[in-house]
DNA sequence: AAATATTGGTAAAGCGCTTTCGCAAATTTG
DNA sequence: CAAATTTGCGAAAGCGCTTTACCAATATTT
């Protein structure tokens, strides 16, 4: 049996006995045609093998149903990013499950390289989900201008619709259940100043601090929310000679380094010292001992954010969100009795 | 200044006073012109901000420069997945090198449903990866008898030119390893039999056992790869009462239940027993004990899928390729004297 | 200087689909 | 039963680009 090779609608129109505009309609069931030529058409359609060219759809409703997704790794691991990926991962199955698709934008297609906006232009992109991206350059602020409907899983950017964790209120958490386990000697590592999210767990840190006198407390800060980062700054507080009972670690690959730091320092996690991190990123869960961390619901936040740029696609406005976090308790915090 | 709205090639012929074919050709550094005019009409693209349009361009050239991905992920896991997802990071990063984008296969986009090959046609995909896919439905044999360029990263699919680690090797060497310690007694925990990689893998141990006479060993087989099916099969491998001095785990997650049941029996790794995994998943570096592991070069499998793909788009022939091993030595094996 | 080849450029058709507008036939209204 | 609507369908233009076939004007060969 020879399969028919691509059916276009004028095959159709041809074999249906029906113009080319009739097909259409009866394929897309809109326009005034009667349901006994639709169904006609539609049986031909079906016989032929008749797939629609998604290229002359999109060229002529000018509508791409793409969106492009703005993910800039610093790591380097791109879809391995524990973090990301999952944030990722609950974009697409949101946004797809409207009908729409996901694509990369990368600044060198083809031969040429182009800039964000150029790329949404050329490839008459739907909307853009920014996650994960550090930079000064003027591609963001160009893409604002645009008008182009934007999201962000970033806080950081002013004028952009952003969904990101409740993380004041993950710095409350935190250093609240530090309290309540009996600790008043609690430390913090703060993550980078220069990111939002290390700026917000802070200040919850702080604003618990400051709630309760009987609380002694020295605040870290990293570069990086690296393993190795951690490590170093949980040496400056081995090296204070000022030992709290409990740190609050603003990111969890930094706590497996401060965790490692104090086991080489014979410190016992969390007999001597409780640690808790921030993020829960899914191998942890495994870790020895696993450790006890400040939740983000990251898949959430991936599908939070489809839906605001699709209601956005779709001519509503939107604010920002903040999703809430939990504290997932595990092995590395003890009473302080 | 107000910025003109997407100029197309028809304005760009009027700007110039050139005809639209002069000015496509001048675009496109094709065809017979001058290189004054073409001058000429480049600097008046830059001046319009001119963009081309994908869809057009796609529809005239019938090239959509896409490839897919089938990317069934049974753990609903997605990105996250910390084998594939790096798997599929070489691939992307590899085929934007050479101007494709990649794009998700999925069944339902719109809103009605399609099948793996209608969607290539109704994108007019140039090809497909396919990647961890495992389903005994039409669906890629219909892909591979329309005679789309394929390449897969599963061992599995006859008539497709696969990209997988050298697993038979892989076993070898694990085993060899072990040999080398001066164990005797070693076990395998071999993963499901429905996969190819386990079959591998196995016959990789089987060789090395047979080799050596005094090799005394247990083969024990899991449903799957999961940290769950680990534990259950250590249980079993501790109530036998013959404990190994090894274990040759096909799987880090599988190892990482082997470890945990071992331990909950107060069976100490390595002291008692050494623990080989498979995979190299990124983030067992920072277990405790850190996995000693066999090392799936997964990046380098996924830029030669990619190549592979594109060599085929461009109408070479290609065949299947075993991408080497090698083992990471860590904390969990030690020498058996 | 006549014959030939090359160069620079254009008109027009084609890629596959949507949609407006118009028109005849069928149906409803008063 | 005439007038007013409604229904069913088609012609044609448009989406933005490429490419073939052709023509006139040069440049090159004998």
């Amino acid at each position: 049996m020879k399969m028919k090779q691509k059916a276009n609608i004028y095959e159709l129109a041809r074999a249906s006995g029906f113009s080319v505009s009739t097909v259409s309609k009866a394929l897309n069931h809109t326009g005034r045609i009667s349901e006994a030529t639709r169904q006609k058409i539609l049986k031909i359609a079906s016989e032929l093998n008749y797939i629609p060219s998604y290229h002359a759809k999109a060229l002529s409703l000018n509508k791409s149903w793409i969106i492009g997704i703005i993910y800039s790794d610093n790591l380097g691991i791109g879809f391995s990013h524990p973090h990301f990926s999952v944030i990722l991962e609950g974009f697409k199955q949101e946004v797809e499950k409207e009908g729409y698709e996901i694509t990369f934008i990368n600044r060198n297609m083809g031969n040429r390289s182009m800039t964000y906006l150029e790329f949404c232009q050329y490839r008459q992109l739907e909307g853009v989900f920014i996650v994960n991206y550090y930079s000064l350059s003027k591609q963001v602020p160009q893409l604002i201008e645009s008008g182009i409907p934007l999201v962000s899983a970033d806080a950081g950017f002013d004028h952009i619709p952003t969904v990101t964790s409740n993380d004041v209120l993950g710095g409350v958490l935190a250093t609240q259940y530090l309290y309540n386990l009996g600790h008043r000697k609690i430390d913090h590592l703060a993550g980078p100043s220069y990111t939002i999210s290390a700026q917000h767990r802070k200040k919850g840190f702080m604003q618990v601090v400051s709630e309760h006198q009987d609380i002694i407390s020295h605040i870290y800060e990293a570069n990086n929310y690296s393993i190795e980062d951690g490590y170093q700054q949980a040496l400056k507080i081995i090296e204070s000679n000022d030992l709290p009972t409990a740190i609050f670690v603003a990111g969890d690959w930094m706590a497996l380094g401060v965790i490692q730091a104090l086991k080489e320092h014979h410190i016992s996690v969390p007999e001597d010292i409780s640690v808790i991190g921030y993020d829960d990123l899914e191998f942890l869960k495994y870790s020895q001992p696993a450790l006890t961390t400040v939740s983000q619901n990251k898949l959430e936040i991936g599908k939070r954010a489809a839906q605001y740029l699709i209601q956005q696609i779709n001519g509503e406005t939107v604010s920002s969100l903040n999703v809430d976090v939990e504290i997932i308790e595990r092995d590395t915090c003890q009473k302080r009795l």
